[in-house]
DNA sequence: TGTACATCAGTGAACGCGCGTTCACTGATGTAC
DNA sequence: TGTACATCAGTGAACGCGCGTTCACTGATGTAC
């Protein structure tokens, strides 16, 4: 049953995508090893053939999120269908859909509070990461000081990552809009 | 070995004080009830004589948490060595103590990404919880609008928390104090 | 180029462990007469 | 007020279950001659 090398790189891959979106989507927690491994078209007893342990996936899984988030941002930028970058990011980052795509969308909301209980190789990605998403935001503040934007961006996404977080989490689906339209509307007015 | 109502009522409100606790320090998937029990001088077997099940617990901790947050604020504005209430707040939140006391600090980040996949009733919990905070930041502004003051005070607290989550997932320390900083500064300025 | 052999990706069963939950039991509390 | 009995808070052992991890095995792949 060995398969190829080839082959063996992208069943890795594979894993590594789908647990990027499974662990987004129930938690590190809430996603066993065994579903995921189902969810990848493959046995569970396979897993440790590509990878140490969950918490090395783990690792792993959250660089592939954020890496489809640095995509979604450049895409939303290229398409500049608004006035200034952050308008852009914001409009796409604040959006219903990203609210109703945690398995797709931004690492940092789907799993803030369990990222902060990682051990420290994940936390170090998540950090990385999350420098990757204030560094394309602070370069939309092309006529600010280099310091200043970097501290603009950051402010901006932790508001936007509280704001996609709260959304979520309330059951009034008015408030989840209310709060998704005033975050928006508050970093376009800034 | 029975217990008197009065002694009853007192253990319960242990429980769910230690699980309030608890959970923000290890998380709710990551919080046993064998542990919380005995952190709360119990044996595991007697929980269910006060709690129908754990997500019960999960929900009434929230509510204590939300209750204990709502004083801390209140009293961050009582004690008024700030120009106004949300620079006091934001003081007060966006502090380093905030940030290293999980336990003691704002269910919202310490549990965010595990509130999101709750059930319905700790969800409202949690929703009903994020108003009292609205209202209170909101009711700072006194000089403007009701509806732009519940606007402003709901971004202002998404932008806080967003903070305090990630100054807590960073690895690099100097960072998350910057986060903290700048945030704190920003909110202060607006 | 062809053959013999080592490698190792993937399977499926099993491991120990901790989880949430249940239950028989104890004995002080609270109640009924 | 005193006594007999029901209640039920708390104990400690046990339940089934799913978890992360391990392992013997299979057989196609890759390598050495």
């Amino acid at each position: 049953m060995k398969k190829s090398k080839k082959e063996a790189a992208e069943t890795r891959q594979r894993i590594v995508k789908t647990a990027s979106a499974e662990f987004r989507r129930n938690g590190i927690n809430g996603t066993g090893l065994s579903d995921l491994m189902s969810a990848a078209g493959l046995t569970h007893g396979g897993f440790y053939r590509h990878f140490d342990s969950k918490d090395q996936l783990v690792a792993e899984s959250c660089a592939a999120a954020v890496d489809s988030m640095v995509e979604s941002l450049t895409s939303a930028l290229s398409r500049k269908t608004k006035r200034s970058g952050l308008e852009a990011v914001a409009a796409s980052y604040l959006s219903k859909e990203h609210r109703d795509d945690s398995s797709g969308g931004c690492p940092f909301v789907a799993l803030g509070s369990e990222l902060v209980r990682s051990d420290d190789t994940t936390r170090s990605v998540a950090t990385d990461g999350f420098l990757k998403l204030v560094d394309i935001i602070a370069a939309q503040f092309s006529r600010t000081r280099p310091d200043v934007a970097k501290a603009r961006a950051l402010v901006a996404l932790s508001t936007m990552i509280g704001a996609v977080t709260l959304s979520r989490m309330v059951t009034d689906s008015e408030l989840s809009a209310t709060i998704l339209r005033q975050t928006e509307k508050h970093l376009t007015e800034t």
